[in-house]
DNA sequence: GCGCGCAGTGAAACGTGTTTCAATCGGACC
DNA sequence: GGTCCGATTGAAACACGTTTCACTGCGCGC
């Protein structure tokens, strides 16, 4: 192979790069993340970092992928309960937008570098919406999409997109600080009542 | 008066200053409006620039709130047709998106800037979405909205809201290139369906 | 008319994202 | 063991957003 170096090796700076990531935006957002700091702190040249990932966005987008993925995986454990399928993808936005605000830095700068709009990162930011799209039909289902390759009815597909859009753009106001916790979850719960028709379905 | 230069000198230069941000952005985006060169080409210093704008995305906020106060006067003079609220609605996002792919770099900019999360720009970004709402609602009632105090029904208020957020969230997408004018249009167009509940209000 | 005070100027300085490059390292292959 | 090659390093250079500051010009109150 062209590339010697063993994989582990590789993938362990990776790993590294990104726990920093992580640990800095945590402590002071976006601007914290430093690729000095990020760099030095990780154990690697500036090169190295560059040869990973593109550019600052690219980092944090990388580190939403990641937390979205531990998100995935508390929600499999502990998927939101609910008697309607209205009340279970409530409880899901709950769980995801608290989620979020337990590191108000780092989500903030996450959802920056998200929605930054970077050709590049399309893929990427793809990935964490499409993560999204699965955790909210598992909710309105009642059952978790367990397997990448599980298929979701038309139906499902544009719920799951729909609400994920209008959390996606709720958030960003919130990091702008346009919305607070209690509106979020507000907002979030009338949007779901709102495409499930849920008045008219209990009626 | 403590600030003795005449108001109409002042407004000249902020206008100077946001025309030179619209002309740059258009011609290659974000990157391309470096402050050195709107100062230059506006004909003031950068002293003067910060004095007006806090930062580079203040300058692109700015300018969208420009083009939508716009967009506005064009919505009034040139309502989108339709029998029902749901293909006024569509009608109008075909509209919206036209206008934003007609000048692609300026639109992916402002969008940029205007999801930054910056705190310092709320206010200004709060007043894109108002506006946009109030022509989402004036589309639906199938009459622009005039004055700023005429009032909307609370469920107005929600639909014009949630339409505002899918077709924010959906543009970012186009900025990045996750979605094509095609697929925002559809997008849009099946969520107005979703939230208006349209086939059982036909049926 | 004079001086005050502030907006504006011009240019330099600073911080940080990004790029560059010569030197070095370390595994693969003979 | 020796050689090769790409990955890594370290450090400097560069670009641009942002800040700073000494200086200038101008309208107003006296």
């Amino acid at each position: 192979m062209a590339a010697p170096i063993a994989e582990p090796a590789l993938e362990e700076r990776t790993r590294r790069i990104i726990e920093t990531t992580i640990e800095l935006a945590e402590r002071g957002g976006f601007e914290a993340v430093r690729l000095r700091d990020v760099a030095a702190h990780a154990g690697v040249a500036m090169g190295t970092l560059y040869r990973r990932f593109s550019s600052k966005e690219d980092l944090l987008v990388a580190a939403l992928e990641q937390e979205t993925r531990s998100m995935v995986r508390r929600v499999r454990q502990r998927p939101p309960k609910g008697a309607t399928a209205s009340e279970r993808a409530v409880g899901f936005f709950v769980m995801a937008t608290r989620g979020m605000l337990r590191r108000p830095n780092l989500s903030r700068a996450m959802l920056r570098a998200s929605a930054a709009g970077e050709p590049a990162l399309a893929r990427k930011v793809g990935i964490f919406h499409d993560l999204m799209q699965r955790m909210i039909v598992g909710a309105l289902r009642g059952a978790p999409i367990e397997s990448d390759d599980e298929r979701m009815t038309d139906r499902e597909q544009l719920l799951g997109d729909v609400l994920n859009q209008i959390w996606f753009a709720v958030m960003v106001g919130w990091a702008s600080g346009l919305q607070t916790q209690a509106t979020v979850n507000e907002r979030m719960r009338a949007s779901v009542e709102l495409v499930l028709d849920e008045a008219k379905q209990d009626a």
